[in-house]
DNA sequence: GTCTATAGTTAGATAGAC
DNA sequence: GTCTATCTAACTATAGAC
């Protein structure tokens, strides 16, 4: 890895445990193994890194519904199908799959705890956390549920309150067991009920 | 109110904004009116002043259930008559008083930002966040929906799956309202409309 | 692109007058 | 219990040698 790739992963690893005021660019340039002054070749400020880190995360938004196998966005009814057709286990596994890569990926956990860190501090970091953790992540799946309601694949309801029992019990796991990855096995099987509680209500 | 107290209320403030590396002494004793010198007639460190906040924190759980006219922590079978028998519309209320408490509330919900902040830094703050908003709540929910199961008032379910569809929505809520009290219309909607399914899906 | 050296600022905390 | 003055340390960032 290149000097300027390792300051943004040392950053972000310290960043997401210290908060960006309690550390310094002397913390940062120690972990890469340089002197601090060094590191002012490759970023102009401390601030700059952190803004790095932000726009990593921004790209890497994009990648992430491909990379674990789930429709495009805007191809609700697709989608629908595609979980129309997936049995209960098969819905575990995948629910499981999203899980673990919020949890395991090693830049999209430290952006979560980062994302916390500074969500009422830094209103770019703000922005992108409640986007993505939040907003999109409801919006995507209450579009997916209205069409499996219409489909009769799942019971008529209304589709955001599905979303939100859908998600809500993942959000409320990913808070508690982010940075707790010795507990992953009480964290999956609390996911598996979850998942199998959601589909004896939901699906017809 | 006197000094010491306006040093911990101006410090809880800037705390759960600028978290606690990033507020200086000079921060809260401006706050206050005072000069930072003098600040440190009332506390012999700026760590001090956090240890109090949590303290006072950690005085205001068992406070809490009683305000809000929930029954006592250890009579479950107490409290699953007192749940059987109010209506839907009730539930709704009491639902949305506590949320209310905590999202509305000056001290808790300064705590719950705070908490946000500093949970991977001080492991004091984590211990009663997690204590209190995750653990807590989850344990004594189970216990209360193991009664209402075994007393028919709820179909059967795992206890625990019950206490996270019915937390982990107010946990997301919380999160995504505390601090945008001008949006306070849509979240209790959202609340209400989650109460609702919640009671269509699991009261007999 | 790394280093040493240092400027300029701010931080937490103390001493002592009133 | 408030103030002014001050200490010491740590911080961000820059200058200039190699």
């Amino acid at each position: 890895m290149k000097t300027k790739e390792r300051i943004v992963d040392e950053a972000l690893t310290l960043f997401s445990i210290k908060g960006f005021k309690g550390t310094s660019v002397k913390n940062i340039a120690d972990a890469v193994g340089i002197k601090d002054s060094s590191l002012y070749k490759h970023f102009s400020s401390k601030q700059e890194i952190l803004d790095t880190i932000v726009q990593e995360m921004r790209n890497r938004i994009g990648q992430m519904s491909k990379q674990v196998g789930l429709p495009e966005e805007e191809d609700y009814r697709g989608a629908a199908d595609f979980f129309g057709m997936l049995s209960q286990v098969d819905l575990q596994k995948l629910s499981q799959t999203i899980f673990l890569f919020y949890l395991q990926d090693a830049f999209v956990s430290r952006f979560w705890r980062l994302a916390h860190i500074e969500q009422y501090q830094n209103s770019e970091v703000h922005e992108v956390f409640r986007s993505l953790f939040m907003e999109e992540s409801i919006a995507y799946q209450t579009n997916l549920f209205q069409v499996m309601v219409e489909k009769e694949i799942f019971i008529s309801a209304n589709p955001r309150v599905i979303a939100m029992n859908f998600y809500t019990p993942i959000f409320f796991l990913l808070s508690k067991y982010n940075g707790h990855l010795e507990k992953l096995e009480e964290a999956l099987e609390c996911l598996n009920q979850q998942v199998q509680e959601f589909y004896r209500i939901y699906r017809r």
